[in-house]
DNA sequence: TTTCTGATGTTA
DNA sequence: AACATCAGAAAT
């Protein structure tokens, strides 16, 4: 079985688009009270690299619903969108500067229900949603462990997904996604291979 | 295959 | 009014 070691703080302590690269192949852990627990290995993500990102969240300041993004990194930022979806990311950098990676795609591995590729059929398969809202992911019942990172080679770069608002901020090459995987979402279509 | 549109409700 | 989405329909 998997050991399913937390990552630690210092993990998420590090430019964003680094840690947003390094968690592919990492696992997103759910674990219910009734011992039932729910594991992706995560194969997209997006890099929301500050305030100064116009696609940021935080880009707008800090408000009631964005505050954990400005809170300290290795905790969960879970948002509500479009009036029926909730997105999980992991808060990044130091307190105050508004980095966070948004977690796009999983690969089931244990007692995974329906489709986990996208940010939102992620959260619902996982049963994650605001109740999570900061919850530390260096330790508890969500939590993002160790596993093995894919080769640089099998890693592709893009633009990030539905940004298209955010200026010259929407063409920066701050999706990382598992090349060959069967997971990730598939729109727009795929991007180049990283070097 | 790609493009579009409606559902839905919180946010600022 | 806009929105870090999705499913289904329409157009190509």
């Amino acid at each position: 079985m998997l050991a399913l070691e937390p990552l630690p703080r210092d993990f998420y302590l590090r430019p964003t688009p680094e840690v947003a690269c390094d968690l592919l192949g990492r696992y997103l852990v759910v674990q219910a009270g009734d011992g039932d627990r729910k594991v992706g290995r995560i194969v997209e993500t997006e890099a929301y690299v500050g305030s100064h990102d116009r696609a940021s969240h935080s880009s707008r300041g800090r408000t009631p619903r964005t505050a954990p993004m400005f809170e300290e990194a290795g905790h969960a930022y879970v948002y509500f969108v479009y009036g029926m979806h909730w997105c999980i990311n992991v808060v990044t950098e130091e307190v105050g500067s508004g980095c966070a990676v948004l977690l796009r795609a999983l690969e089931p591995i244990s007692r995974v229900q329906g489709p986990t590729n996208g940010p939102a059929r992620l959260c619902r398969a996982l049963g994650i949603d605001g109740r999570w809202n900061r919850a530390d992911l260096t330790r508890g019942d969500l939590l993002i462990a160790a596993g093995e990172p894919p080769p640089a080679e099998a890693i592709g770069v893009s633009a990030r997904i539905g940004v298209s608002y955010a200026g010259p901020w929407a063409h920066e090459p701050l999706r990382f996604f598992v090349t060959s995987s069967p997971h990730v979402s598939r729109y727009p279509s795929r991007a180049r291979r990283q070097a």
